[in-house]
Order: structure tokens, then sequence, then C-alpha cells
DNA sequence: GTCCCTGCAAATCCTTTGCACTCCT
DNA sequence: AGGAGTGCAAAGGATTTGCAGGGAC
């Protein structure tokens, strides 16, 4: 295993993710970070991010709009996306069965905190259509 | 909306699918198809496999290893992808409780069969780390 | 001093697109 | 004939990576 060792950039990755609920992209990150750090390189937070999620202190998920989104929430909850509008709302963990369920089932494994997506139509955009 | 012409080559895109429970990606559809049409484009697969899925005939999702992957079944299952080993496996659509309750929860939305993902790790992989 | 981390730019990987031509209907 | 569909190759976008210099311990 690797040491880590601090460094400034990365702290503010994750104090800039911590701070935001709208699940941003590598490239809406960025743009945030380079107000604080100007010469941060996209590179660097690509790097980190990918880091923080191997390290399992963050989630990345795609919502089918191309790039990856990243979040940093620490209760567990899952996620609901709106494959019209892209919209991500969270969703209670309590909206899937006992999930220890899933140990014993057939397909088996743990399921992570963070990791359930829904993919579907929010109530607005199936509004929009009626 | 548009009209469809018959195209052999998307037939044989969807009946390759169809056959197949591996979920496999854009590529390796491509592989396999070439052996019954050797002239067949990776562009075709895309773009035959983008027009199937915004028909609805199909399901396109991401796990996490840097490209889509699609799946042809008709029964509302959901999927259980694991992050150590990349594996796919079905899950029945129990896991989740009554659907409709998303209706009135205030995250609000429809959620489609085949589009619900859960990520984790599973037996196999658990059990090799210890 | 050592080794991790950064900025930069090039490279890579996946997916989409423009164009001329072919195949349905 | 008309317009979808195709093969090919180039373009596009997102993410990763190599390298030389800078920073943490």
């Amino acid at each position: 295993m690797r040491t880590l060792k601090h460094s400034r950039q990365r702290e503010s990755i994750k104090n800039c993710l911590m701070q935001r609920t709208d699940h941003p992209t590598a490239d809406m990150l960025y743009l945030s970070i380079r107000e604080e750090f100007p010469n941060i390189s996209l590179g660097t937070v690509y790097r980190n991010l990918k880091l923080l999620s191997e390290l399992g202190e963050i989630t990345r998920f795609s919502c089918g709009d191309g790039s990856e989104h990243f979040d940093y929430r620490t209760e567990p909850h899952y996620h609901f996306i709106c494959k019209t509008c892209g919209a991500v709302y969270d969703m209670p963990a309590e909206i899937v069965r006992d999930t220890s369920e899933l140990l014993t089932a057939q397909p088996p494994g743990r399921v992570d905190s963070h990791t359930v997506f829904f993919y579907g139509e929010c109530k607005t955009c199936q509004q929009k259509k009626s």
C-alpha cells in the first residue's frame, strides 16, 4: 500500500466536493478549484478524483451524458438519475430491501453505500411530455 | 418520428445481443458480428446500438471500466456489478421495494426496467482477499 | 535525500460524425 | 427515385500518462 503525502490540491478537491450537492464532473470541479488554485491542472483533478474513489472516499458514476460524476456524501444513500434532463436526486437507502439478502442470493455480493443507481424519468420531464 | 428501414446489420446486432448474457461492450459485439459480416464497421455498430437504446429496445450502462455495456433482456431485472472484477450479475426486480413509492417520494420519477444498478464486490472477489 | 505530487502536453481510448456510396421500399 | 443505412476515416471528447521540476516528510 502506498503512503499518501499531504497535498493542498487534493485537500481542496475534497473540500470542494464536500460543499457541493450537484454531483459535478471532473471538469466542473476543475473550474471551481481554479478560483482558489489558478494553476491547478485538469490532469491533477483527474488523478486525485481517481485516487479518492479508489480509496473509497468518494463515489463516481455515469449518468449517460458521456462524463463521470462524483459525489462525497458520507451517509448511505442512493441516486435517481433522470435520463431525460440529467438531473440527479438523492434517494433514501430504505428504498432497497435489506441488502443482506444479497449475500445469500444467487448473484452474490456486498453492495457499497452510495453505489446504487436508479435511472428513469423525473416527474418534471414526464409532465412536460403530456 | 423517423421511419425505420430494414437492415441486415441491425438485425444481426439485435440477434447477437439477444443470444448473449454477458452484457457486452460495442467492441465485443463488433468482434462477434464480424464473423457473420466481415465488412461491418465499428461505426455502424455504435450507430445501431445508439438507435436501439433510444428506441428502448436495449439498455446501455456504464460499469466503471470506461466503456458502455449493452443488454437486451426484456423481463424487468436489475444489475449487480462487481467493482473488483467487473462481472455483471442479473438481480431479481423484487430487491427494490415497490417502485410506485418513487412516484410520491420527494425525489420523483418513474424508474425504467433494466436501469437499476448495484455496485459492490462479488463473493468470489471477497473470498480471494481473505 | 527520498519519494510523492504537480503542471504541462502528448497520448490513448471510446464514441460520434461527415461523406460518398449502397440498399430498402 | 428518395431517403435510410453503411463503410471508412477523420474528428471529438473524456481520461490517462510520461516527464521534469517542486513539495512533503
